[in-house]
DNA sequence: CTTTTATTTAGATATATATCTAAATAGAAG
DNA sequence: CTTCTATTTAGATATATATCTAAATAAAAG
C-alpha cells in the first residue's frame, strides 16, 4: 500500500469520524438534501454543513447539483462499497505501514541505549536486546574466518571487559560456533 | 440501527481516524508488538502508544497479554472482519440517523420564521415553504366541516390581511376544496 | 435593476485531542 | 528487600477542528 493510499483511507477515516458528518451521511442514505435542509435536520448553521459537505466531496464520498439557488448533495455509494471491499482485510493492513522504512529503529535504539559508541557500557538484562548487541558484536569478526579464542578474547576486550560472558552468549545465541579444537567462526543469521 | 450502534461507528471511525493509531493498526496487522517497540517504531513516547492501545482495546480492536513487565498487543481482526462486512451498505446507512426524530425540524423552522405566534408574518415566496404554511392553516379548520366563503375570509384574516390570496392556496395546494355554491372544506392530506 | 434567498468564504473562538513530562504502579532481577 | 524496567496514570500544553458570525457570491423573484 503506497503512501499515498495511507493518506486516502486516514482521511476517509477523520471525515467519517465525526458526529455530525456520520449523521449527515446517514441521512444522504436515504435521499439527497440541499445545505439549508441538512442545516434544519442537524440543527447546525449553513456554513458548518456547507464546510464538512465540502470535506465530503473532497474525499469523493458526496456529488452535489445546483437546483436554483439550492445545492443538492446525495450520497455516491460507488465510493463506500469500493472502500469497503475489502479494505480491511489483514493482507491489506499489513501493508499499511512501510516495514522497511520502521525495522530497524527498535535495533538503533538498543545500540544507543547500551553502546558509547565502540564500548558496550552494560550488559541488556534482556535476550531480546541482548541479541542486537550480539549482532553488533558479531559483525566485528570477519565471515568466512577462523579465530582463536585468545584472539576473540583479545577483540572483544576492546569492547567489554567481560569477554568470557559475550564469548558464550555468541555461541548460545548461535552467532558464532567453535569446534573441540578452541577454534571460533561466525554463522550466518537466518534472519528470523 | 441502535443510537448504541451509532456510537460505536463513529467511535470506530475516531478510532482509526488518526495518523498514530491507524500505523499502530497497520504495525499490528503484520506482528504482536510491546509498548515500547511501538514507540520506538513510531518515534512517540509510552504514554503516548499507552493511550493510544487504550482507546483501541476500549473499541476492541485489540488485545493484550503481559509477559513479564512488557504488554504484548495484537490485532483482533475478527473485530474488523465484522465491522466492515456489510457495516456499509446504503440499507445500513439508511438507519444510521432516525429519520422520525428529524422529520419535523424543518416544517418547525419554517412557522418559526414565518409565524409570530398566530399570526402569519410575511407570504414565503417558496412553495414548499407555502406548503408548510398552508399546512398549518389548514389546521385551524375542522375536519368534515362545510364553510361559507365568508366564515373562511374572517378566520384566515385573523391570521393574516390578504384571506384571499390565502383561500385561492389553500385549493390551488389541495389542502381545501371548494363546490359551486362557494363552500369550503378541508381535504385530508396523502402525506407524500 | 433591485431585493431576496441559498450557499460559500473568511475569520474568530471554543472545544477536543494528541502529545509530552513527571509521578505512580507493578513485575523482574539481583 | 532494593533496584531496575515497562507501562500506566495524571496533568499540562499545544495543535487541530467544529462551530459560529459576518461578509461575499450568485441565482431567482419581483
Amino acid at each position: 500500500m503506497s503512501q499515498d493510499q495511507f493518506e486516502t483511507l486516514l482521511r476517509f477515516f477523520k471525515v467519517l469520524g465525526n458526529e455530525s458528518r456520520l449523521k449527515i451521511l446517514g441521512l444522504l442514505a436515504n435521499d439527497e438534501r440541499s445545505v439549508g435542509e441538512l442545516a434544519v435536520l442537524l440543527d447546525l448553521r449553513e456554513p458548518t454543513i456547507s464546510h464538512h459537505l465540502a470535506a465530503m466531496k473532497e474525499l469523493g464520498l458526496v456529488d452535489v447539483r445546483a437546483e436554483g439557488n439550492n445545492r443538492i448533495y446525495w450520497l455516491n455509494s460507488q465510493f463506500l462499497e469500493g472502500m469497503s471491499k475489502d479494505m480491511f482485510s489483514q493482507s491489506n493492513l499489513a501493508t499499511l505501514v512501510d516495514d522497511e522504512e520502521t525495522s530497524t529503529a527498535w535495533e538503533d535504539k538498543v545500540l544507543r541505549v547500551y553502546m558509547d559508541g565502540n564500548r558496550i557500557k552494560q550488559i541488556p538484562s534482556k535476550r531480546k536486546k541482548e541479541r542486537v548487541i550480539l549482532q553488533w558484536l558479531a559483525d566485528q569478526f570477519e565471515m568466512d574466518r577462523q579465530y582463536y579464542e585468545l584472539d576473540l578474547n583479545e577483540i572483544i576486550k576492546q569492547f567489554h571487559p567481560d569477554a568470557a560472558y559475550w564469548r558464550r552468549a555468541l555461541v548460545v545465541e548461535q552467532f558464532m560456533a567453535r569446534d573441540n579444537h578452541n577454534m571460533y567462526w561466525r554463522l550466518p543469521q537466518s534472519d528470523v
